[in-house]
DNA sequence: CGCTTTTCTGAGACTCAGTCTCAAGTGGTA
DNA sequence: TACCACTTGAGACTGAGTCTCAGAAAAGCG
């Protein structure tokens, strides 16, 4: 029962299909200049079907097999590792599983979030790696409940160092965004840097 | 020649009925709910000219008076203070500075924030404390350029403080948004808690 | 005060995102 | 084959946001 039936193999390539022409279209028009209609155009689909595969124009940069790969290389984490290395090593591990095609489409992504302001704006607020979503994840790793203040306060930590992150990748472009992430935790392990930096008069 | 012309203060007080409206209507029927034609008719103004004081829906629950004042209050603390301790006390000061009728639209302004989804998500993107404005602004403090790891690192930190604040001040309604803020940012100056904290098994 | 110039407003047309309904098409299954 | 469930396309509809144009109102000036 575990076939894969000729339906879903359709659906899994009309959807591929609208991923691959939208993104081809936001690059060489910029996602504004790009209709729906011309999206489903292009991948020959009606207007319709788009916004049943999708339920916004940006959820079509969205579609991502990536961030669940996260948690669940998190999961496989053996106890007993210090906590912030062990979400470093889950990234690491997580870019490392994820085969060619799919690292080609996260470069473009990564690209077009880059050049292309509404679609970086939407990456961040709808990516994996909102607060929520972390503090669930750490407080199962450190069995505590989800509310704990130390749970949120290292959520938002791990949040802002992802922001961080993109800021450092948007400033020097062809800098790889996972290995950036990666150091930038690193950086924390040791306390926020310039915390205690003494302000100088402007 | 500072003087107020009529017209002047006409646009002042068109700008705060249209906002006074809006916000009322987004709080009894909801955001998605309220149309512009209705804030429109109840401001008693065309819809043409709601768009021509506010570039978008949205826009007119971010009007703020506020975010300015972190900044300045930022650049008057003296120097030699520790940078973290800057950023707390200047929070501090600059909203112990509103005047009451500034800080009830600020209460409501975040309560609206908490209540309704759309809102909450367009004041995280819009809001001050995006890494590039804080790494701006912790850059002239320090004396050190915009782009330097650290200060990137810094800022991202700040944002994600922010993130878990309110995160935390929306897990527990009532709570003051201000002093939940500083207060995580207080609890960053010794590291980051839970960095070190091993994980256990599922 | 009257006249000209500048600014602001309202009306309405237009594009496009997103929702909904309904009828027709297509794969799954017995 | 025949039936059922799922998927699609067509098209109507609402509302946000843009644009243009003509008229009203304020500012500036003699």
């Amino acid at each position: 029962m575990a076939r894969v039936t000729l339906r879903e193999r359709k659906k899994a390539r009309t959807r591929a299909e609208l991923q691959r022409h939208a993104l081809r279209l936001f690059r060489d028009r910029g996602f504004a200049a790009t209709t729906v209609d011309d999206i489903a155009a292009a991948a020959e689909v009606s207007r319709s079907t788009f916004f049943r595969y999708f339920p916004t124009k940006e959820d079509v940069v969205l579609l991502d097999d990536v961030d669940p790969l996260y948690e669940a290389a998190f999961r496989a984490i053996p106890a007993g590792t210090p906590l912030l290395e062990a979400l470093r090593r889950s990234m690491r591990a997580a870019f490392a599983s994820l085969d060619e095609e799919k690292r080609v489409l996260e470069e473009v992504r990564m690209d077009l979030a880059r050049t292309i302001p509404e679609i970086g704006a939407v990456l961040r607020e709808r990516n994996a790696f909102g607060v929520d979503h972390v503090a669930t994840l750490v407080a199962q790793a450190v069995g505590r409940p989800a509310d704990d203040e130390d749970v949120v306060v290292f959520a938002g930590v791990v949040s802002g160092a992802r922001l961080a992150a993109q800021v450092l990748v948007q400033r020097e472009p062809g800098r790889p965004y996972i290995e950036t992430f990666v150091h930038v935790l690193g950086r924390l392990a040791d306390g926020v840097p310039l915390a205690g930096a003494p302000i100088v008069t402007g």
